[in-house]
RNA sequence: GCCCGAGUGGCGUAAUUACGGCAACCGCGAUCGCCUCAAAAGCGAUUGCCCGAAAGGGCGUGCGGGUUCGAGUCCCGCCUCGGGCACCA
């Protein structure tokens, strides 16, 4: 080929053959001796090709699966489809055709340029969710779910996308929108599949400890566990002698309480209502609340709506009688969906306060000042302090020990006690959508839920279904001949279930069922403890909530099912930016989509790697606006011409800067590709090969110099961009792959510098620069400082009265 | 409102990262030059701002203070942007 001119368009489709012929990336179970690296990408949803930030995860992903089987690791990284979705269903309700051929077509596109790309799968073991040897046994372990009563059924206001037609979890409501098609959430009563990951909060954030992940994501997953200490208190109602228990983080307030709030939807609301006069204005009220959007109750601004019910609340401290009110902005979801009103140390019960004009009296104020009056309080008020205006407990400070003794002596009285609340709620799981994995439950009116025995799974999704279009109810349930079966324990007739599962529960375990694809169980114990946990997770920051909490969940089950031996399922997780153009999101409607394929065509799959992971840092957003595959272009060019005139031109004299040179980009580019430093590694291998260049062109270097400069330019890029190394490797006289090579050591003895830049000031201020070994003494440097022309002119006759040496980088001359 | 993260040339970024020591590596873009009939490609030079013909000097990492011989880096107080959470009791 020729020296001077690279053409990706040629090399690269014959090796993505060759290497697919060789299984060059096939993972080896039987390990060789060597250590194992799982290296995984979050496998891609197939809506239509790859898009740009799948470029740069898979990008990055490959970058790391190929230096580790450089350096000795027995690798696995595979690769798969989350498969089932609403956009196919969508798709087809607008183009008629099935889900299922939608779906296909577009894994055959990925897959193809999966393979265009280079990236280093196992192809041995592809899976894809929608396929029934893999949603078996998603509906398998939706059935131990069931029987560990971590499955289940109940009715409850749920959120409910009108344009969607389903609901959805909490984790898919964004903003009070619906995730997927952005339509304004509403909430419904229904009766809906939920699993028990309330069960876990605890643990999910305990073992948060055990995870090198960001700060970023495991803030942001504690934040939506929000876990939140405090008291359980029990509230007598005066008028009916029924108890109402309360949670709040501050029972050091429990004095200042001068009224009560029930949810508007909480039972004892309405009993209280029931059969008096406020009972028509109650209903109005119940229905105003019902009929707010999500968007209004998150309103902040929002006025406070609220009803008296008649009724009054004994304060267990105090014995005070205090009205009890039902108001929007106490919500039943949460704690125990009733509050005790605390108006001078809670901003919410304030507003109320004022509104409805209820007492207000203030319990906690700094020490030492003259007690405030309620209704004169200011608008900024302190909530530490002492406690003030609280029989037995006056001049205790608030959270250090007037939370303990009060939460103490509601125990010991038996009126509550220490409490932790959670802001997780269950995880909602049906979907009353076609394109799913069917829910394996049968409803026998005998009976009642049943599962489907494990020898009948999986439960296949009808077929003889044509129309998708959401309607409310799953489409599963216009196929007669599917719905109706035979309970698998009495016999009798009886329905199935026809929602289908949310896909996040498709995806909360195929990282197991990768080690092994069995076809008799969802996964072999022995390859999951050969290959798990996953050492390297890489995958968008949008999972950071949802996918990366459910598939924590889903493996803390499986261990207490004694199915995996390890509580964590990604040891490490690396999240790529965003990749934007001229600052928004592409998109095929906004005509500002680049996609990778187009890049590939245009300068090959190295160019396209290199270039997204050249434009900065791997975790930064990018915007494509601002990189340049052509510049990107250029310098593979000039990779190629160097190595060609490396072992191609008269050789030169001893260059030991060169021989130097490529030692320290050897330390410098694995210590950065180790961490995850794509942008610096590269820019160092182009120091090396403009070093290269310029060295041969000058004349510099023996031949083996060169060479050896010129073999480790290629093994250091190989991971990065595998065609033009792989043909390069070949132009150096190497028979076999690059990939197959051992990544390259070094001489630390060749990677410190034999002479450094020493920098002289005066003042602080650099006013000469000189050359010196790095072990110089520190009288040696003084001395040099001292002797030089330029730190004598800058000092003038000022008198030097201090020395600061730093051996070898700097001396400091101080002046009066 | 609360909690994270970030502000460095025209642009993307870098600064041997648990630790204060040459600010701007590498690239993009731009300008000029070489090569060419011409263009492309390639090669070379310049490219933070200001003063200066040059030598050189001054300023410079969002703003204001502080610590230090020395601050992009540490401390205090702000501003701006991005992200997360949010009537969560």
């Amino acid at each position: 080929m020729d020296p001077e001119r690279y053409d990706p368009q040629q090399v690269e489709p014959k090796w993505v053959a060759a290497w697919e012929e060789l299984a060059l990336y096939r993972a080896d179970e039987s390990d060789g001796g060597r250590p194992r690296f799982y290296a995984l990408d979050m496998f891609p949803y197939p809506s239509g090709d790859l898009h740009m930030g799948h470029l740069e995860a898979f990008s990055g992903g490959d970058v790391i699966a190929r230096l580790k089987r450089m350096q000795g690791h027995n690798v696995l990284h595979p690769i798969g489809w989350d498969a089932f979705g609403l956009p196919a269903e969508n798709a087809a309700i607008k183009r008629g055709a099935h889900p299922n051929m939608w779906t296909h077509q577009n894994i055959d596109t990925q897959r193809a340029t999966f393979h265009r790309l280079g990236v280093s799968f196992d192809w041995s073991r592809t899976l894809n969710t929608c396929d029934p040897d893999y949603y078996r046994w998603t509906q398998w372990l939706f059935l131990r779910f069931f029987e560990r009563g971590l499955a289940y059924r109940k009715a409850s206001p749920v959120n409910w996308c009108p344009n969607d037609q389903t609901v959805l979890a909490n984790e898919q409501v964004i903003n009070g929108h619906c995730e997927r098609c952005d339509a304004l959430v509403e909430k419904r009563d229904l009766t809906q599949w939920f699993f028990k990951i309330t069960d876990y909060a605890q643990r999910l954030l305990d073992d948060m400890e055990e995870l090198n992940w960001s700060d970023k994501v495991l803030t942001m997953q504690r934040n939506w566990i929000g876990r939140s200490t405090g008291a359980d208190v029990d509230f007598q109602v005066a008028e009916t002698g029924e108890t109402v228990r309360v949670f709040t983080t501050r029972p050091d307030t429990l004095f200042g309480a001068t009224f009560f709030v029930l949810a508007p939807e909480h039972p004892l609301a309405e009993r209280l209502v029931a059969g008096t006069e406020r009972e028509p204005e109650f209903r109005a009220f119940l229905e105003r609340v019902g009929r707010e959007t999500e968007i209004e109750r998150l309103s902040t601004e929002r006025d406070k709506e609220g009803l008296f019910l008649g009724a009054h609340a004994v304060n267990p401290v105090n014995g005070e009688l205090i009205p009890i009110w039902a108001a929007d902005y106490v919500l039943l979801e949460y704690g125990t969906g009733a509050i005790m009103a605390v108006p001078a140390h809670d901003q919410r019960d304030l507003d109320f306060a004022r509104k409805h004009k209820l007492p207000v009296r203030v319990v906690v104020q700094p020490a030492g000042e003259e007690p405030l009056d309620g209704a004169t309080l200011p608008e900024a008020m302190s909530h530490e302090g002492v406690l003030v205006n609280s029989d037995g407990y006056d001049g205790l400070p608030a959270t250090e020990e007037a939370i303990p003794r009060i939460t103490a002596d509601l125990e010991a009285r038996g009126l509550g006690g220490p409490a932790v609340n959670f802001r997780l709620r269950d995880w909602l799981l049906s979907r009353q959508r076609y394109w799913g994995c069917p829910i394996p439950i049968v409803h026998c009116p005998a009976c009642g839920e049943v599962p489907v025995p494990d020898e009948q799974l999986p439960v296949l999704l009808p077929e003889d279904i044509t129309d998708f279009t959401p309607k409310g109810r799953s489409p599963l349930a216009t196929s007669e001949a599917w719905v109706n079966v035979d309970c698998p324990r009495c016999g009798g007739p009886a329905r199935r279930e026809t929602d289908t599962m949310d896909t996040f529960v498709d995806s909360s375990w195929y990282f197991l069922r990768y080690t092994g694809l069995d076809p008799d169980r969802p996964m072999d114990p022995e390859r999951v403890a050969r290959w798990m946990p996953v050492h390297q997770y890489t995958g968008g920051i949008e999972h950071a909530i949802l996918h990366l909490l459910y598939a924590r969940f889903f493996t803390k089950v499986l261990f207490d099912m004694g199915l995996v031996g390890f509580r964590e399922p990604f040891t490490s997780l690396l999240n790529q930016g965003t990749v934007v153009m001229h600052g928004s999101a592409m998109s095929k409607s906004r005509g500002n989509l680049v996609e990778p394929s187009a890049i590939i065509d245009r300068h090959g799959a190295d160019v396209a790697r290199l270039t997204i992971l050249f434009a900065g840092p791997f975790e930064d957003d990018v915007d494509w606006a601002d990189v340049s595959p052509e510049g990107m272009a250029r310098w593979v060019q000039r990779v190629w011409r160097a190595v060609h005139a490396a072992v191609g031109e008269p050789e030169g004299g001893d260059d030991q800067r060169l021989v130097r040179l490529a030692h320290r980009t050897t330390a410098a580019v694995t210590d950065d590709l180790e961490r995850f430093r794509f942008n610096t590694a590269i820019s160092k291998l182009m120091v090396l090969s403009n070093g290269l260049a310029d060295a041969v062109r000058a004349g510099r270097g023996t031949a083996a110099q060169r060479r050896d400069a010129a073999q480790r330019l290629v093994l250091l890029l190989a991971p990065l961009a595998p065609f033009v190394t792989e043909e390069l490797w070949r132009v150096l006289g190497n028979p076999s792959s690059v990939h197959l090579e051992a990544w390259p050591g070094f001489d630390p003895g060749l990677v410190r510098r034999e002479r450094v830049t020493c920098v002289l000031q005066v003042d602080g201020k650099v006013r000469d620069r000189i050359e010196v070994a790095p072990d110089a003494p520190e009288a040696e440097l003084r001395d040099a400082a001292l002797a030089s022309e330029r730190v004598r002119a800058a000092l003038g006759d000022r008198q030097v009265v201090r020395v600061v040496v730093v051996p070898p980088k700097l001396v400091n001359l101080v002046t009066g």
